[in-house]
DNA sequence: GGCGCTATGATTGTCGGACAATCCGACCCG
DNA sequence: CGGGTCGGATTGTCCGACAATCATAGCGCC
């Protein structure tokens, strides 16, 4: 908006793989591909856009990588649907390299977990509630180890936000998640009887869901939130240290 | 955590090209190349890699989409930050393959933005509730035109996200961003003097970063989407209807 | 000495062809 | 009907080549 009116657009020559991807991606955007349809083998690229194989293979690989194509059984090409760990992988990948903190994730965190324990309590059904308690159960049986239990908290938390029913805001929250969760063994250890906190607040946002009261299940949100920051800094991290492959793995893998 | 113990791992033969890749992407992430740095020209990866030159610059293609490498000025390969607009348009692009519906854009964004709101209140600064005056003045300017109000209003709001300091909130809602505003100028035109309340609406906001009021920009901000959801459907459409091009035309950019 | 122009080498984008490994499908056999 | 074999198709990788473009070093001119 604020830009000064220029006379002439920027020259740039856009390069034949680009245009070949660009090509295949308005295709699969249109909807002319759907999911799963398979693009043509590449000879019959390389016929349709006249250009090289070469080139045609450069402009998959820029597809590839974001799930737009995906190598179906054996290598072909079929149009994907890009799951939300891909996308969620490349996010958490650029907020690390933009260095943020443990405290925008941990605000950004809180702000998308309340809105997602309303929309659970909204919309959970008697089996969601149900798998939610056996994943309770299991974190508990597991209760001493505290890798078991990061594992299944970071489980729980991703069935509770399917339970909210709004893609959207899943999306939203897997970026976060990627990068909080594998610091949750760390803040366990952190706290004295801090698994235990973690399956408590576990039961009780269960029980919000149940009651159907979201005054409840922010609370406990809130809490299990709270826990998680003291138990990260007992465990002598400082909120505001940019993240990092160190301090979260998982994110290489 | 659920899943049955299996014999034995799928073997999936990784190509070379991918592994050119992710050894890039390891040395982009261990921090030993940083943002603005050169990777080396094809022949010389050739050379370290040991492998042809045509699958070195299929490797470079699976990052060059992400950001993660950059064309510098002239076409040398350097590393780059991937910026949000970038992830936010491949995000952007998943929702609508996943055929999200405006009613889940709608409950995300209204989530995010009371968040937003909240933080950019505690920390909004002198300058910054200049610029969004500034802002509102040339809105209000042109209101009779839809297009402009919508892409000052779109303006208006990704300066809000930045007095949020929070860049893990700013991209999260991005993709929501990415496919509401476009929606914007039908919006405004939907509602009898719809453009007024935009406008009134901003004011308001900004009058709450003033006051540090999180209750007025809590209020504001929910009347803000409430009205953007009237007009919506006062357009004719149905807020249960998927996101798509037709609807969202400058996700195609 | 500073500035603009040019020549030279380096680098990328694209092309053509080639070959091994693998996959798919048809076919055959017990 | 299950299992093995064979041939074509497809992908992954390699090699070599060339035009266009960019970077840089000189070079001449003021």
């Amino acid at each position: 908006m604020s830009e000064v009116a220029e006379k002439f657009a920027r020259l740039t020559p856009v390069p034949a793989y680009q245009m070949v991807a660009e090509a295949i991606e308005r295709e699969i955007l249109s909807g002319r591909l759907r999911p799963g349809d398979p693009i043509g083998t590449e000879a019959q690229l390389v016929r349709q856009f006249g250009v090289n194989r070469s080139t045609v293979r450069e402009g998959i690989r820029l597809l590839e990588q974001s799930g737009m194509v995906q190598r179906d059984s054996s290598r072909r090409l079929a149009v994907g649907l890009p799951h939300y760990d891909q996308l969620a992988t490349r996010a958490s990948r650029a907020l690390i390299l933009h260095q943020v903190t443990f405290r925008e994730l941990w605000e950004a965190t809180m702000a998308l977990s309340l809105a997602t324990i309303d929309f659970a309590v909204e919309r959970a059904t008697e089996e969601e509630i149900a798998v939610l308690e056996a994943n309770i159960d299991a974190t508990e049986a597991a209760i001493d180890d505290p890798a078991a239990v990061a594992a299944y908290d970071s489980e729980f938390h991703v069935m509770l936000e399917k339970t909210a029913r709004n893609r959207v805001l899943e999306l939203a929250r897997e970026p976060s998640n990627m990068l909080i969760y594998p610091t949750t063994h760390v803040a366990v250890q952190g706290t004295e009887q801090g698994a235990r906190r973690l399956v408590e607040a576990h039961r009780m946002l269960v029980q919000s869901l149940k009651l159907r009261d979201k005054e409840l299940g922010q609370l406990w949100t809130r809490r299990h939130l709270n826990d998680w920051r003291k138990g990260f800094e007992r465990g002598g991290n400082d909120l505001d240290q940019p993240v990092d492959l160190v301090t979260a793995p998982s994110a290489t893998a």
